[in-house]
This record gives structure tokens, C-alpha cells and sequence, in this order.
DNA sequence: AAAAAAG
């Protein structure tokens, strides 16, 4: 079997023990100024001074981190930093503030080497598995953009003007190559378009839209606004995603990105004390990552302001504007105080994109560009899925021989983890007693359970103390969790791309995974799409499986509309879709390099993750 | 109908 692009990617990238080759840290990046050092409250909008013929950044300045290419040694006493210079931080209030530099910050301030945590667990795990890595599978995925004038895509990082500081986050990161996402949606965005973007998880989305803000905050014209209230903090970017964890997740890495910078990344979510939160917001903001209602809950309490917001990146795009979630994102993007679309930069992502979701989106987005990276089978070929008949009354039996098979075949010596997901938190909280009592060590995590029980649950899980985690959809998307070795579908979605998006848990990273759904009469509705699906992914379609798709052919609403592809097409060409799988829709830019081999079929948008 | 997201 094939390992996939995303694979490749999110191993060499990011799990990649190979010490980190140095092809980005050699890029000097000019342009990558930063305002001169302030020892007085300095407000955000005027924090962003347009260089005036400074040396570049220093990208580095402590001794705890080795490789991380100094870069020219001059450069970092060339000007003064904020960081450095300040004196205690004129007040509280104001105390990060001003400081871009990356310089070491007055005593307490001191940023936290965000690198800190990597745990001994993915070492071992990474041994193994990183060698051998085939970059040239590259050349296999199929690149569908339109919209108007597209930047070309990159090769190398090198060649993106990040700046010097960025690069060596981006080796201290160890990605030593861009992913095929990033290599067309970094030109996108630094050209300062609008995007909307289908990629897998795991291939880089979060630095795709990430890198951009960070680099384009660095060297911004500052918007010439006063604030209207010394406590209304007033980020330059915004990062919504629609769960809590997921937030926490895209913090910590933009946390990387930024780190000595001096560009802030604060995160916002319900569940959590506010005032903590309110705290880290004094200390200054550039980046919020949040969730939407911890965000309204700000805005209305006035310590948030949107004006001066010049990045607004949804992650997970389509479920933050699907019906549970639209009115409130409408709410923020167009009815409090941001800038409208056009003046401030729009990028969304996800990997599912309906097409009724798309024409949503197109309110939010000015001329922009489509973009589509991957293949069809690419996420899901590296994941045996199987389909089991299991009538209700039967799955708590079903599910522990499964857990007794995989506890027999032991892997590693390590405990395989093993993702279960339900239909309800009630069913979640059942079953995992259920396990308990049954002498499996097991978790939950839903929508009941208080915010500390989520995050440990989740920290119990990632680390092996629980290899079972039983939970609801509030797991199903983004989350990174490596190791996943099995995901059960103990019950089925109603969606097809809620099935797609669970079983995206596995198979990450290069390996293999295996994901096993019960299936019976109440997923009839289900059978066609999930026919397809694994047709598509080159699995074996179950003969019983296929004559309930047959049967359900008439009723089918979770068919595709238009019969399929709504995932990797720009619905502003809907004209036009009776096309083969190689012929791509392409205005202006078709991205060299990328051979046609590719191709979505029926059903397509299944593949994204 | 369920889940998520504010308290």
C-alpha cells in the first residue's frame, strides 16, 4: 500500500525525528521588520511601524535550543527591542507590548519555550517509522485551484519570504519541506488573497494559514485607529474553530509558529475560568484563536474589539457555518465591528466543502481563490475500513472481541489506542462504564462532561494510560491524536462526512489504520454514501452492504448532490461538472508539476478529511 | 434527532 502525500507530510513534518536539514533557516528574510522599542504603553495599532531601514529580526537569542540557526550574529543587536529595553513593563496592562523582538522579556514575561513538551513517547514511537520517506509520491496529487490570477505555488520554503524568525520556528518544527498545501496556499495568502481551501488534516493546514498571518503581522501597515477603551484588547487576527479542544490544539502550534516573534497568540473558549483568559488578553494580543461563544461572550463584554482585524482564517469551515453554528459566525464577522470582507484577509479550510456550504462562504470572501489539494483515496487508503452487521442488542459483545483481538495482537509493547464513537453523551457515559466494569481501561469526552474532564480525558488518552476513548462527535474533527490505531464506529453518523472526518483519526502519519463500523438497519439511510465512499477507497464493499445501497437508493439524503465531487470543486463552476476525473477546472494557474493522474470520483469530498 | 458552543 501507497502511503499518501498527507502521510508523508505529517510524518516527515511533523513527527520527523531527522534532525531538522537546515533549507529554510539559510533564507534571510528581509522584509521582516520590526518596530522599534517603546518603553511606554504602546497601542496596538501603532505597534506595527513600517520599517525604517531595520536589520532583520534576530531569529534566535537564548542558548537553550541548539540548531536553530543563529543566523548572522550582528543582526541581533542590530536595533533595539522592545523586549529588551523595557523596563518592568510600564503597568501591567501594557506589558508584552511593543515587543516583537524575540529578545528575552523582562523576568516573568518570559515567553515559554513552546518546543518544551515534546514527550518521550513520540521519540520511541518515531524511530521506527520515519525513515524512508518518498517526497516524489508528491508528484501524484492533483491541485485543482480557480479564481483569478493565482500565485504559483513553491517548492521550498526557502523561497517564501517568511522571515527569519518564522524560519527557524519552521526548523525547530522539523519541517524540512512544504506540504503540498502550504506550497500553494502560503503564495495564495501572502499575496494577500482570499481563500478557501480543501485539505486533509495532517498536512499542514494549521501552519498553511498560520505562517501567512504570523509573517504578514510582522511586517503589516498598521491601521491608523485609536482604541475606544484602555481594557478592549484588539487582535489582528482571528482564528475561529468549532470545538474547544480543537482551539486548544491550533494555540499550541501557532504558539510554536510565533515563538520569539513576538507575535501573541492568545486562545479564548468556553468552559474554562474567563479570567484567565481576560488576563492573557491584557498581556496583549496579535492572534486569537477561539471558539464562538466564548468570543461573542468577549465581544459584548467590550474586551475584545474586531476592528482592527486583518486575518479572519475558520478552521473547519463547512461545520462552522453549518445550521448550528452559522448565525453565530454570521454574527461575528458581520455584525460586530470587523472589517468587511475585502478589507481584511479571509482564509477558510476544511476538507469537506458541500457545495450549498460554499455559496455560504462566498459572503464572507472577496474575488477569491479555490483551492483544492489532495486525491480521492489519498487520507483513506491507508485505512482498512470494514463494515460489520451488528444489530444493537449485540455491539457491547461485538466491540469487546474486537478489543480482545487488538489487545492480543499488542503492538509495540505500546497499547494501541482505540477510538470509540457514539451516537449520544448518554450512550458515551454508558459505555465507557460498561468497558470499566468489564476490566477495559477506558475514557469519555462529550458535551456533558465539565471542561477539565474533557482535557483529561483527552491528556489520559494521547498518553496511553487510557488506550479507549469513547466519545461523541465533539472528537470527530481536527483533532490530532497520534496513535490511533482503530477507530470504531459503535454508531454510525447520519453523514457521510461526519464518517469521514471520524475515521480520520487513524491511519495517520504513514501508518496503517483500521476503522470498523457497526452497521444495521437504523444506517440504512447511511448505506449508498458509505458504499461509495469505500469504493472509492479501494475497500471491499460487503455484498449485503451493497444491495441495502441498492435498496436505498430513492431516499438517499446523504447522496451526494449532483452525484458527487462536492468536495474538491468550486461551486462557482457548477455550470460545468460532466467532466472526467482528470480534466481540471483551472483559471489561470495550473500548478506544474502535479501530474493529472489523480482525479475525483463520485463522492469525492469523503477523501478530505 | 444529536452534537457543539456562553453561563
Amino acid at each position: 500500500m501507497r502511503a499518501s502525500w498527507a502521510d508523508l507530510a505529517a510524518n516527515s513534518a511533523v513527527e520527523n525525528a531527522g534532525a531538522g536539514a537546515g533549507t529554510s533557516a539559510n533564507n534571510a528574510g528581509p522584509g521582516n521588520s520590526l518596530p522599534p522599542s517603546r518603553s511606554t504603553y504602546v497601542p496596538p495599532h501603532l505597534r506595527n511601524r513600517p520599517p525604517s531601514a531595520e536589520p532583520p529580526a534576530p531569529a534566535y537569542s537564548g542558548g537553550t535550543t541548539s540548531g536553530a540557526g543563529t543566523a548572522n550574529a550582528g543582526s541581533r543587536w542590530g536595533a533595539p527591542r522592545g523586549g529588551e529595553y523595557r523596563s518592568g513593563g510600564g503597568g501591567g496592562r501594557g506589558s508584552g507590548w511593543g515587543n516583537r523582538s524575540g529578545g528575552w522579556d523582562c523576568g516573568r514575561d518570559r515567553e515559554v519555550n513552546p518546543f518544551g513538551d515534546q514527550d518521550d513517547t513520540e521519540e520511541a514511537f518515531n524511530e521506527q517509522e520515519n525513515s524512508g520517506i518518498n517526497f516524489d509520491a508528491y508528484e501524484d496529487i492533483p491541485v485543482e485551484t480557480s479564481g483569478n490570477n493565482v500565485p504559483p505555488p513553491v517548492n521550498t520554503f526557502a523561497e517564501i519570504d517568511l522571515g527569519e524568525a518564522l524560519n527557524a520556528n519552521i526548523t525547530r518544527c522539523k519541517y524540512v519541506k512544504p506540504t503540498p498545501v502550504q506550497r500553494h496556499a502560503i503564495p495564495i495568502s501572502l499575496a494577500g488573497r482570499d481563500l478557501m481551501a480543501c485539505a486533509q488534516t495532517g498536512s499542514g493546514k494549521t501552519a498553511a494559514f498560520c505562517f501567512p498571518i504570523i509573517s504578514g503581522i510582522l511586517r503589516g501597515q498598521p491601521m491608523q485607529r485609536p482604541p475606544r477603551g484602555v481594557r478592549t484588547v484588539y487582535p489582528l487576527a482571528l482564528v475561529l474553530s468549532p470545538t474547544r479542544e480543537l482551539s486548544m490544539q491550533i494555540h499550541d502550534e501557532a504558539r510554536k509558529f510565533a515563538y520569539q516573534t513576538g507575535v501573541k497568540v492568545v486562545v479564548a473558549y468556553g468552559g474554562a475560568p474567563i479570567n484567565h483568559q481576560l488576563r492573557d488578553l491584557e498581556k496583549g494580543v496579535d492572534i486569537l484563536v477561539a471558539t464562538p461563544g466564548r468570543l461573542v461572550d468577549l465581544l459584548e463584554r467590550a474586551r475584545v474589539s474586531l476592528q482592527m482585524i486583518r486575518y479572519l482564517a475558520l478552521d473547519e469551515a463547512d461545520r462552522m457555518l453549518d445550521m448550528g453554528f452559522e448565525p453565530q459566525i454570521r454574527k461575528i464577522v458581520e455584525q460586530m465591528d470587523m472589517p468587511p470582507a475585502g478589507v481584511r484577509q479571509t482564509m477558510l479550510f476544511s476538507a469537506t466543502f458541500p457545495k450549498e456550504i460554499q455559496r455560504l462562504a462566498s459572503d464572507f470572501l472577496s474575488s477569491y481563490i479555490f483551492l483544492a489539494v489532495g486525491r480521492v483515496g489519498s487520507s483513506t487508503d491507508l485505512i482498512v475500513q470494514r463494515v460489520e452487521y451488528v444489530q444493537e442488542s449485540d455491539k457491547r459483545s461485538h466491540l469487546m472481541d474486537l478489543l480482545h483481538a487488538q489487545r492480543a495482537n499488542g503492538v509495540h509493547g505500546k497499547q494501541a489506542l482505540t477510538l470509540v464513537f457514539v451516537e449520544t453523551k448518554k450512550g458515551a457515559d454508558a459505555l465507557e462504564h460498561w468497558l470499566c466494569m468489564n476490566g477495559f481501561p477506558a475514557t469519555t469526552i462529550h458535551g456533558d462532561r465539565t471542561q477539565q474532564e474533557r482535557e483529561m480525558a483527552l491528556r489520559s488518552f494521547k498518553s496511553g494510560n487510557t488506550p479507549i476513548l469513547v466519545a461523541t462527535d465533539v472528537a470527530a474533527r481536527g483533532l490530532d491524536i497520534p496513535h490511533v490505531a482503530h477507530v470504531v464506529n459503535f454508531d454510525l453518523p447520519n453523514d457521510i462526512d461526519d464518517y469521514v472526518h471520524r475515521i480520520g483519526r487513524t491511519g495517520r502519519a504513514g501508518k496503517k489504520g483500521l476503522a470498523t463500523a457497526f452497521f444495521n438497519d437504523n444506517n440504512a439511510s447511511l448505506a449508498r454514501s458509505l458504499a461509495e465512499l469505500m469504493q472509492e477507497a479501494n475497500q471491499e464493499v460487503p455484498a449485503w452492504l451493497s444491495r441495502y445501497a441498492a435498496r436505498s437508493s430513492f431516499g438517499g439524503r446523504n447522496r451526494r448532490s449532483g452525484g458527487g465531487r462536492f468536495g474538491g470543486r468550486d461551486f462557482r463552476r457548477e455550470g460545468s461538472f460532466n467532466r472526467g476525473g482528470s480534466d481540471y477546472y483551472n483559471a489561470g494557474n495550473n500548478s506544474a508539476g502535479y501530474g493529472a493522474s489523480g482525479g475525483y470520483g463520485a463522492g469525492a469530498s469523503s477523501a478530505w478529511d
